[in-house]
DNA sequence: TTACCTGCAAACTCTTTGCACCGCA
DNA sequence: TGCGGTGCAAAGAGTTTGCAGGTAA
């Protein structure tokens, strides 16, 4: 569980502040990609849902994220060496890494790494940078 | 139509030196995905084939796109800002800039962008960068 | 009451696969 | 003749949508 964690009100209070209607689903599941997840999956979301929530559906978690995300609350990704859609909490600019040992997602802060690109007569209006690697 | 474009003939011989059979379904894709295309989606290069070779499956046109990218005379990529794979006949590393104006997907040479990242314990083996912007 | 959310199933897109046929070595 | 490539259709994964019923302001 990160760190981070917030408790349902506050998750609550969130969504209200991004005027989404706080549903008991969408409270658990922002709750849950807000808290204890790390890049999940659609299905990932479901499979906790699973364990943890009285009968959601697919279409629920969909549903769920889609509006998360139009909220500004996520921000939907998808990687390259995978086909499935990932959610991010951090909404902020950043850059990803992925550990090709664990497959484990981590965020890195754009401060670490430097660019500069010079493209002539085009203007660069933004930047995504994805690393492959492993733990020294 | 891209200057480097190779005649039919050398079409074949690329194929067979990289182990591929040279089919006339196989020679006609990859002699409009090598010399015609750029960055062309499998649903792009079954359009050609429908104004350009005589009753052409779409399991055919991925079969083969397939297959060249496993002979290593092409890649195939998923760009963030688009749900359908592209097949690039570029095999060097190089980065990808999307002119946001016209939807155009451009190379950049490695040599334009200076990056440099420092993830500490983490040891970066890749490095995938994708830029967005426009013609000044 | 009314707007909106949920669940389910069906649809949709992109891609792969199974199988019969066909052609070239 | 036999291996491998092709065409077609069907399957498959991931995601979205239409609709009926339910819930909360």
């Amino acid at each position: 569980m990160k760190n981070s964690c917030l408790s349902t009100a506050e998750i609550e209070s969130r969504l209200k502040t991004s005027g989404v209607q706080p549903t008991a689903q969408r409270i658990a599941i922002a709750r849950f990609v807000l808290c204890e997840a790390n890049h999940p999956t659609a299905e990932q979301v479901k499979a906790w849902a699973d364990d943890n929530f009285p009968k959601m559906s697919m279409a629920t978690v969909y549903n769920t994220l889609n509006t998360l995300v139009q909220a500004g609350l996520l921000k939907k990704i998808s990687f390259p060496h995978m086909k499935e859609a990932v959610y991010d909490d951090n909404v902020t600019e950043h850059f990803h890494f992925l550990d090709e040992r664990t497959g484990e997602i981590l965020d890195v802060n754009p401060d670490k790494v430097k660019v500069s690109a010079n493209l002539g007569e085009f203007q660069i209006s933004a930047i995504e940078i994805f690393l492959r690697g492993r733990r020294k």
